[in-house]
DNA sequence: GTGAAAGCGCTAACAA
DNA sequence: TTGTTAGCGCTTTCAC
């Protein structure tokens, strides 16, 4: 039903090669930058592009060159909840994209490891690979390694965890410091009058990501809350053994632990602890990240908070970011930015979100 | 760079064809369900397409038949900010979308007004529109000419507020309810110990919206929060005037305000009569709609959460199921999910997010 | 009922 | 350095 009979159709290769008076092939060269035209053509086509307002239609483009995307996540092999969910997020968007000519792929490395992640990076293929997106630390091999990408024509993402000295093309996460603020700002208002100490566990100062929440954390915390005493981090290198062995030691030290913010991937180490000491009276607790343990810990209270970034959009918007760099089109960043998730039990989404739904 | 040279290829219709043993034309009117076909023909196609898995390219479609979708919004003519946001979205996605064949357009009908959206959805031309996003009330007449719609095949969405006896195909928004819950917990928790009276303003109870926001938030209230005297809700609809007029009768009856909840679209009258009378001794105040003036009112403080939806992702979801609709392909329901945004001014978006970023 | 062939906008041989 | 042409996967006339 209703086909395209507007008058305002988009101008096409035909229009262009019509005004600048040469052949499709020398648009096509052109609008590729392929070499072998000379300089005055190459302004005549311009020309016609700029007057004409032309924009390529990439679908078209795709179809022509049977292109296919290939795209690699490279993430830790820390398999703790968050990550499992980003590796099913990859799994299930290449299944849908099968047909979208993408290609998603995922390889693990030891985490908080940046020689591990240099190696890794060095490994890539670039000539099969379009696109890398990088979860993991910031260091100089790590640099180093991106910048090898780059000058071979690799798009490179950060993921979760910024790279920002890299040449990486985008970062694709929240602010973490902000997250961290946020993270204060409910822990402090939710504690109210009462005054006691805040315990802080994170993964590794090493994350960029863990770092940031801290910095964010303590700002607030410093500023908004100056009765409430903010203990040095713990960490727990998203090791839920380790955690859970770690906590009783600080417990005895501590007494007065009335607050605590699990900054990184601690929740299932420090829910262990909890349900076996319930020594602590009812301390409010702010989370990271919605998975299934922590939504169970929203739900029966024992949690307060949780903040969150949606693993799905992470993924898509890797991919969209990725995609576009190959094509070399625009970016919507206001689709892109990925949101600091604020969720009480109040307002989480209902567990068993079916991913696809077929239509009639 | 490359290429498609991967051995896995997605089957087409010249698959089909070859082994169904019949011409491309023939897959072709199967495939669309064109009539002129054999039945026996038919389960030939229809086997050979089961068998290779076989799966449409929608672009190459597209491509082929220069299709050109067309779809509708329709709108309350209220000029809130949410909906000059609503507004500006469809605008710039139109933009984006020039040259992937999608026309958006929108229309304005009186607010709170059943008949006149009856008449603006009997108004929609059927022949020459793919789609229709609705934000408006629920009635009787409503739901007829929603039905009028299906009946030609035109794709049916409703917008922020759910018109769920419709035949609407999706429900476009947050769950108000549970928007409502979240809104009492954050006051709640917020209020601490403090007692006094709460005050809810709302647009109309004509809006399904509105209703199920109140709803969830007395069930809150009442369940975690009975030292809190909720009082009736008062109607602004929607008009800033109005509210400011009506603010101090409310005021001068119930001296003991401690907490404000704005539920609808009211922000600006609100905050309108708190910068005047400062009568009241710092209320919590939790609003909706993340816009200029509440971003503001967040961060001077005025405001101490604000519950949002993400008008770009409204849009953006509303022309994804559109379009998936009129194609008859799958929804990624996970992509669609509108969250329930909570907002302090710590993780608030930074403000100019430029929304098109070129690319290298 | 069915098929052959042209063409959507673009790319990539191969010629010239 | 430039142009001609076939073809990507699909749709759509127009014959048969």
């Amino acid at each position: 039903m209703k086909q395209g009979n507007d008058p305002q159709l988009n101008p096409t290769i035909n229009d262009i090669a019509r005004v600048a008076e040469v052949s499709l092939a020398t648009v096509d060269r052109v609008l590729n930058a392929r070499p072998g035209v000379r300089e005055a053509t190459v302004q005549k086509v311009n020309q016609a592009i700029a007057d004409l307002g032309y924009v390529r239609d990439t679908a078209a483009a795709n179809l022509a060159r049977g292109r296919v995307y290939n795209f690699v996540f490279i993430l830790p092999s820390n398999k703790n909840e968050f990550l499992l969910s980003l590796e099913t997020q990859i799994e299930q968007l290449n299944a849908g994209l099968r047909h979208e000519r993408t290609r998603l792929s995922f390889v693990h490395v030891a985490a908080f490891d940046p020689v591990a992640l240099a190696v890794a990076i060095d490994a890539i293929d670039v000539t099969r690979v379009d696109g890398v997106a990088i979860f993991g630390p910031e260091t100089p091999s790590v640099r180093d390694s991106v910048a090898h990408l780059k000058k071979n024509g690799v798009t490179v993402v950060s993921l979760v965890a910024d790279i920002p000295s890299s040449e990486r093309d985008h970062y694709i996460g929240v602010d973490n410091v902000a997250a961290g603020r946020t993270a204060a700002q409910l822990l402090g208002r939710f504690l109210g009058t009462r005054r006691g100490e805040v315990l802080v566990l994170t993964g590794s100062m090493l994350a960029r990501d863990h770092l940031e929440r801290r910095l964010g954390f303590d700002e607030v915390m410093g500023r908004d809350f100056p009765h409430l005493r903010v203990l040095a981090s713990l960490e727990g290198r998203d090791d839920p053994g380790l955690i859970e062995r770690l906590l009783p030691d600080v417990l005895s030290d501590n007494s007065d632990i009335i607050g605590i913010y699990s900054s990184a991937a601690g929740n299932e180490g420090l829910l262990r602890f909890l349900a076996t000491e319930p020594a602590l009276e009812n301390p409010v607790v702010v989370a990271h990240e919605l998975t299934p343990l922590s939504r169970n810990a929203l739900s029966c209270g024992l949690f307060d908070a949780v903040i969150s970034q949606d693993s799905g959009h992470l993924v898509r918007s890797a991919v969209r970011i990725m995609r576009a760099n190959s094509d070399r089109m625009p970016i919507n960043m206001a689709q892109e930015r990925i949101r600091i998730d604020v969720y009480l039990k109040e307002n989480m989404p209902p567990n068993a979100v079916p991913n696809w739904e077929a239509n009639p």
